[in-house]
RNA sequence: GGGCUUGUAGCUCAGUUGGUUAGAGCGCACCCCUGAUAAGGGUGAGGUCGCAGGUUCGAAUCCUGCCAGGCCCA
């Protein structure tokens, strides 16, 4: 410092006659703290009840939570979807509209029970259960089932409440409550109605020992010596497949065979197609004398297990010209029997001219066998997919126990399938078809409870047809098309996706979608109200499926377990049902044993929850919002019901957003980085709801705990923007101090900063309107750092500090100061939900006991109506970088051109106005906006810098504007700071 | 292997219908303030837009192939 004038001798001590920024609202958010106590008062004041009433009478937005599975803690994956759903619902809710939310969970379903089995399992009860009846032992599973999945709720719906998630907890929807398992039936009677649910054929895993289903958490893996099978299935039509090979009539010789490996020999008797790749590249072999087809790349590996001892390769041609071929079963003549309902396709027909035909197939894979896949429809999970694809017939000779029914060769009836291994082999050993067999270990399914080696068996299951054809508002079509053209593109679009391509990813799932599955072989689930009578005719119509609704409702679905049919059907009279089977005598019936598949529940929430609570025009709802994999899962199984009942997609948007993977970009491990109640104790939720509200969701979200410390800052940044504004405004009454929008002058700082305010303002309320939070995000961020931080309350720092307490000036920055305060907090508090609401109840002063005062009933701010001309601030602040680089220059020494300056304020500005925008603002603006003390438009050059240290310095605001004398007290000050000291 | 999708400064992202020297924040470097202080401010350096072809007067942007990820299938 250079300062020459001389001090007086007892300085005053102007600090003290500063209005300097002053407030309760901390500087450290301490959220981990205050953030449960933010809460409890939310929940004292019944919050969730509080803005349904604010808003009662407003106009819908209508938001459908996907319900989360109830099993275990939350993780990432929930916390950013949550965050998500509840940046919807409170910024509908503050653009003015009713938003009411119901959280759900997904209650039912086998993680569950597989969890509930294995902890009886472990702590010894299984045997004790399983001497129970059939009914009395599922009871006892559902009953721990029930209390796992209530607990899990529990657990997670306080951690969504933690999340400071607005949504009805206190009513939220179950998929075990009663009310809602009626109004899925509802939704299965409505698709038996359309006649879309069927009965069919499907392998599932089969456990002999207790002759049942099992599902794959049922099963474990236990070490078992079979014997693999090398087979010759000989050619049907020998000069097809030499033609296929491209060889010349000249060298063809033996009629060719293909060869197929297998490790369970007896499926073969059920054996109806060969499937091969259509991309591999097969080859035709001389193998010690006779000709076979095997994949061109295995041919040394089989010949050399077999030890065969010559081998030579004829030709070689793709797996694609194979397809179509015939062969011959290797000791079957003709084609077993085929009952009309084994068909696999429910409205297709049986083609037995592709039984013993190869056919193509996609899992076809060259680690193990010939490359050539033996296919038994009624034994294997692909084969049977296959079959349907092709259209075979499902085939399984194998009756429950195991043992092959009448329709197996005579030498295998009555025989059981592990019998079975050793005569097939030898068998086909006698006739000439074994190429090789040996015997080996591997890894193979066991039931779990009888620890015996289970197999696939073809059972029947239910099934939703996709493609047979229904009647609906008098169209007709079946239920993938009319999906496909609710969700197509188009003018008549029923569906917006955001992204637009999940539209895409949802076409190409429903045009490859088989028929639904919806039955299961489980305990705890919602029983398919299905009956059959002692000739095996089933009973499940629209009629006798709502009347067993009626008594869920009633009683819940233990009720099916509970009670006999003749109760289950009290309300329903099978002589006026036309659908039921003739002559159909109730007391004869017997309760089918499946449950729906828990998507079936779920995909039915628009029933079972919002038409339920808010009236059948609720739906299609406003928004579902769920990550990328749902468009499989719980969109497109909401899509399906919904149409075949309601002729309608159950949504008008469909949001969905990426998944968490780690900071390389990888898949996260499901044991890495921390819990949930790890991340609020840590950063707390408005810092983790500050993170997601920074995502790119659409796409993958990189997740690591650098990305949180970094949200932690950036909120630190925003929170002391938001401080600094209050502690401006301790002594400031809105009331009495207020201008009104239109008066600040056009020129003012406030007309700029209120007009930027309003962009802003608008800005955000597009990027809410629109999902795209990051933006609201960004803008918010930009505003707070840039806007206000580094212009405007650098700006009008020393007016606020200096000026006389309740001068014009200081009064008006004031006034605008609290209109964006104001309204940052509501434009915050969406995403920032307890950091806003503190923040507003300091503004608006409401007390410790006052719960009333809350930003979470307002609405989002109007744009100001200030009169500015934004193109003279745009040139203002064009110039104004001008002019830092120029004081940038200054600060360096005089050897690289500068003044050797150190602070601004111990300089002026001199500047060329040639567009003639600087002279429109007042002076000591321009002079405040840059940090110097004075500005002066005297400069043709442009903008430079010059010293002013040989002035005086005001010893209060420590400003050199050109004013500064000795005041009557001995200080140094400038006229305004005398003024503002009543000093002469 | 198939469907959908992503790849722009060290990091997170913007980049309108193809059109001047590709932007922002964070971080980094240097500097200022010490009356927002476990704060605040300024200036600056960073990019052959995943790679290779092609279309075009002109490509981060359109097309093809490849590489590396993600979700869902197989």
């Amino acid at each position: 410092m250079t300062d020459t004038q001389p001090k007086p001798e007892a300085k005053p001590n102007y600090k003290k006659t500063l209005n300097l920024p002053q407030t309760s609202f901390a500087m450290r958010a301490n959220l981990v703290q205050n953030e449960p106590q933010t809460l409890r008062r939310w929940s004292a004041a019944g919050m969730y009840r509080k803005v349904r009433e604010a808003r009662a009478g407003a106009p819908k937005f209508i938001f459908h939570d996907g319900p989360p599975y109830a099993n275990a803690s939350l993780h990432l994956g929930h916390l950013m979807n949550k965050s998500l759903k509840d940046f919807v619902v409170r910024s509908q809710t503050m653009m003015g509209k009713d938003c009411p939310f119901v959280p759900g969970w997904d209650c039912h379903g086998l993680p569950i029970e597989h969890k509930v089995v294995s902890d009886l399992v472990a702590k010894g009860k299984m045997e004790k259960l399983a001497a129970l009846a059939e009914d009395a032992r599922r009871l006892a599973i559902r009953s721990e089932c029930q209390r796992h999945a209530e607990k899990s709720h529990e657990l997670q719906s306080g951690q969504m409440e933690r999340l400071l998630t607005l949504g009805d907890y206190g009513d939220p929807y179950l998929t075990m409550q009663p009310r809602y398992e009626a109004a899925v039936l509802e939704v299965l009677a409505g698709l038996v109605e359309k006649g879309l649910v069927y009965r069919q054929l499907k392998p599932v895993h089969w456990s002999l020992e207790n002759e049942t289903a099992l599902a794959d958490a049922e099963l474990e893996y236990q070490d078992r010596e079979d014997i693999s099978v090398f087979v010759d299935f000989e050619s049907g039509e020998p000069a097809k497949v030499y033609d296929a090979f491209g060889v010349a009539e000249d060298d063809r010789g033996a009629s060719p065979s293909f060869m197929i490996w297998t490790t369970t020999p007896w499926t073969l008797p059920a054996n109806l197609a060969v499937a091969v790749h259509p991309e591999i590249e097969y080859a035709l072999v001389r193998v010690d004398g006779n000709v076979t087809v095997i994949a061109r790349q295995l041919v040394e590996k089989v010949t050399a297990q077999a030890k065969a001892e010559s081998v030579e390769v004829l030709a070689t041609c793709r797996g694609e010209a194979l397809v179509g071929l015939r062969y011959r079963h290797p000791f079957r003549a003709q084609f077993p029997r085929f009952d009309a309902s084994a068909s696999t396709g429910g409205s297709g027909e049986v083609r037995t001219d592709t039984v013993w035909t190869v056919v193509a197939a996609d899992y076809v894979t060259l680690e193990d066998g010939t490359g050539l896949v033996h296919t038994a429809t009624g034994h294997g999970v692909e084969d049977y997919q296959t079959g349907l694809r092709v259209g075979l017939p499902v085939y399984c000779p194998v009756l429950a126990s195991g043992k092959y029914d009448e329709t197996a060769p005579d030498w295998l009836v009555g025989k059981s399938v592990w019998e079975a291994n050793e005569l097939v082999t030898e068998h086909l050993r006698a006739s000439g078809h074994l190429f090789h067999d040996e015997r080996f270990m591997h890894s193979y399914p066991h039931d779990w409870r009888s620890k015996t080696p289970v197999i696939f068996r073809a059972t029947e299951q239910w099934f939703v047809s996709v493609t047979k054809p229904f009647d609906q508002d008098g169209g007709e079509g079946n239920l993938r098309d009319r999906s496909l053209s609710a969700v197509a593109a188009g003018e008549s679009s029923q569906v917006k996706f955001v992204p637009e391509w999940g539209r895409n990813r949802m076409r190409g799932m429903l045009e490859s979608r088989p028929d639904w599955c919806i039955s299961r072989q489980r305990s705890w689930g919602l029983p398919i109200p299905a009956f059959m009578d002692s000739s095996g005719r089933v009973l499940l119509t629209a009629a006798s499926v709502r009347a067993v609704a009626d008594v869920v409702r009633e009683k819940g679905s233990d009720a099916w377990f509970r009670l006999p049919p003749a109760e289950l059907l009290a309300g329903y009279d099978v002589t006026r049902d036309p659908d039921a089977p003739a002559g159909l005598e109730i007391a004869s019936l017997t309760k089918g044993g499946d449950i729906l598949d828990v998507w079936f529940e779920s995909g039915s929430s628009w029933n079972a929850v919002m038409r339920q609570r808010f009236g059948n025009d609720a739906v299609p709802v406003d928004l579902y919002l769920e990550g990328s994999d749902q468009h499989r899962g719980w969109f497109q199984l909401s899509l399906l019901p919904a149409i075949g009942v309601t002729g309608r997609p159950p949504f008008k948007t469909v949001l969905t957003h990426g998944f968490m993977v780690n900071k390389e970009g990888k898949k996260l491990s499901k044991s890495s980085g921390d819990s949930v109640e790890d991340l609020f104790q840590k950063y707390g939720a408005d810092v983790l709801r500050w993170w997601v509200s920074s995502l790119s969701y659409e796409n993958d979200v990189k997740v690591d705990d650098a990305f949180f410390q970094l949200a932690g800052e950036s909120y630190r940044k925003v929170r002391n923007t938001i401080r600094f504004l209050l502690s401006n405004l301790d002594d400031f009454d809105v009331k009495a101090h207020a201008v009104a929008d239109a008066d600040y002058p056009p020129a003012s700082l406030e007309a700029w900063l209120l007009h930027e305010f309003g962009s802003l303002r608008d800005a955000c309320v597009k990027a809410y309107e629109q999902y795209q939070f990051h933006a609201a995000h960004k803008a918010i961020y930009n505003f707070c750092n840039d806007t206000l931080s580094a212009t405007y309350l650098a700006a009008v720092k020393d007016r606020m500090y200096c000026d006389k307490a309740d001068s014009d000036r200081r009064r008006r920055a004031q006034s605008a100061m609290w209109t964006v305060a104001d309204g940052l907090c509501r434009l915050l508090a969406p995403v920032l939900c307890h950091t806003a609401d503190e923040a507003y109840r300091v503004l608006h002063r409401a007390g410790d006991g006052d719960h009333g005062g809350t930003v979470h009933t307002a609405e989002f701010p109007p744009a100001p109506g200030v009169r500015t001309e934004p193109s003279v601030w745009e040139a203002v602040f064009h110039w104004r970088e001008d002019a830092m680089r120029a004081i940038e220059r200054a600060k360096k020494g005089a050897s690289e051109g500068g003044l050797g300056l150190e602070n601004p304020l111990d300089a002026g500005l001199s500047a060329s106005d040639g567009a003639g925008v600087l002279g429109r603002l007042d002076m000591g603006d321009l002079a405040d906006l840059c940090g110097v003390s004075r500005v002066t438009l005297d400069n043709p050059e442009g903008v430079a810098a010059f010293d002013l240290r040989e002035e005086p310095r005001c010893e209060r605001s420590w400003k050199r504007d050109g004013t500064v004398k000795q005041r009557s007290d001995g200080g140094m000050l400038s006229d305004r700071d005398a003024e503002a000291l009543g000093l002469a």
